[in-house]
DNA sequence: CCTCCACTGGAAACCTAGGCTC
DNA sequence: GAGCCTAGGTTTCCAGTGGAGG
């Protein structure tokens, strides 16, 4: 990287002076953009607006859960019919609010709250307040202020899966307290259905008042999907028919997930206009496919705590699968010439399966009969992959 | 059919770092 | 500064277990 010419550098410079990017305006393929339209999606537009107009009127709608895999337009749909509703409310008298979190995101009960209380106009300190004092004031705004509020809980299932149902408990609870004036109605999005079994009964019965399927976009749907975000993305003619079939099927395999189409594309261009190419074919979505495989295995490996690289590193020592308790032996070892106190047993256990369900090593239990039962770890991901990731780590750059 | 290995994985307690209120 | 609170990682304890070999 260091010896590169400086006409090279010149070149990437003049490329883009010069107007000879394949790209007109990159920023059409990035997550957060929201399209002008949102295509085969107007059932679900319908049924989620029905379900939520009632609160135009000042009466409670029903509390919805939305369920569909990642990719299938569920946020964005939601998102925009809040706006909307947002939008027709001020036209009228009443105190409509929306709030969305997302609650991978803010990844804590008491974030969650304080992003609610910030869309309601409720002061919250960052922290210090226990969680009951947060909700009460809330719920007193609320109350007080006479506040019809439509709160939107995307990734519901984190919620539920780190700190259970109590939170969504108290909100279900809250509206009894309410007189007529007020109302709290949840909308929870989620792409695991799952997490409904670990509910109490009375909260599902109450959050899933209404439930709204999103389907996965077909091959055909991704295709046009991917042809409008086209139009606006790229000069005219730069990306030619076989990406776009390669870019929707590989996409669809991966059940509809109409983000990762448009993700491939985006990444697509960038290297095909890396390599000057003059416009961009299926050999670049899969190197693009490729490409985005290699970043997340090397982003989810350097932003593991140093025990979490450790664990792995102990695990790559070994060529076949092996148990829980050689891999202890082996981490115990490293962490020692690193001069660490080795974590015990259970966590380096519980670290190898968070390493599993990150998918860098694969970790199934199995019985050995007399010989016992252990986890059966093996290395899901290169070696090459573990020494880039830990080359640039000053800590474990010295155990390669 | 029974035993018994080498753990697993749940639960609770503990610790640290941070931040609020009074 | 005392006395609260929380998050998040960890340790300690321990009941539970699938299945090969007896």
């Amino acid at each position: 990287m260091s010896s590169q010419p400086p006409d090279s550098l010149n070149d990437i410079f003049e490329r883009v002076l010069t107007g000879k990017s394949l790209f007109a305006n990159r920023d059409a393929l990035r997550n957060e953009f929201i399209p002008s339209q949102i295509h085969y999606r107007d059932d679900q537009i319908k049924a989620v607006a029905q379900i939520l107009s009632p609160s135009l009127a000042g009466h409670k709608p029903s509390n919805l859960l939305i369920y569909g895999k990642t990719g299938t337009g569920k946020t964005v749909v939601t998102k925009y019919v809040i706006n909307r509703l947002t939008d027709k409310g001020k036209t009228l008298s009443g105190s409509l609010r929306t709030a969305y979190v997302n609650a991978r995101i803010a990844s804590t009960e008491y974030r969650i709250l304080s992003e609610l209380a910030a869309d309601l106009g409720v002061n919250l300190p960052f922290t210090g307040l226990s969680l009951s004092e947060a909700f009460n004031r809330i719920a007193t705004k609320i109350k007080e202020s006479a506040v019809k509020a439509i709160l939107v809980l995307d990734e519901i299932d984190f919620l539920v899966k780190s700190s259970g149902d109590n939170l969504l408990y108290e909100f279900t609870r809250a509206n009894e307290e309410f007189n007529n004036e007020a109302f709290i109605t949840l909308v929870g999005i989620s792409n695991d259905l799952k997490f409904k079994e670990s509910l109490d009964p009375r909260v599902l019965s109450s959050l899933n008042e209404e439930e709204i399927v999103f389907p996965p976009y077909t091959v055909d749907e991704l295709k046009s999907i991917l042809q409008e975000r086209i139009q606006v993305a790229f000069v005219p003619g730069k990306v030619n028919d076989a990406a776009v079939n390669l870019c929707a099927g590989m996409a669809a395999a991966e059940h509809g997930d109409a983000r990762r189409a448009v993700d491939l594309l985006r990444v697509a261009g960038e290297l095909a206009e890396r390599e000057n190419a003059e416009s961009i074919g299926d050999f670049h979505i899969r190197e693009a496919s490729k490409s985005i495989e290699r970043d997340r295995v090397l982003e989810a490996i350097q932003s593991l705590p140093i025990h979490g690289k450790l664990t792995l590193l102990a695990v790559s020592y070994f060529q076949e699968a092996e148990n829980t308790g050689h891999v202890y032996a082996k981490y115990t070892d490293l962490a020692k010439r690193l001069g660490l106190e080795p974590l015990t047993q259970r966590r380096v256990s519980g670290l190898l399966s968070e390493l599993d369900l990150l998918g860098l090593v694969s970790a199934p239990v199995i019985s050995k009969g007399r010989m016992g039962r252990s986890k059966k770890i093996k290395l899901e991901v290169p070696q090459q992959a573990i020494t880039n990731s830990f080359k640039d780590d000053e800590t474990m750059k010295t155990l390669l």
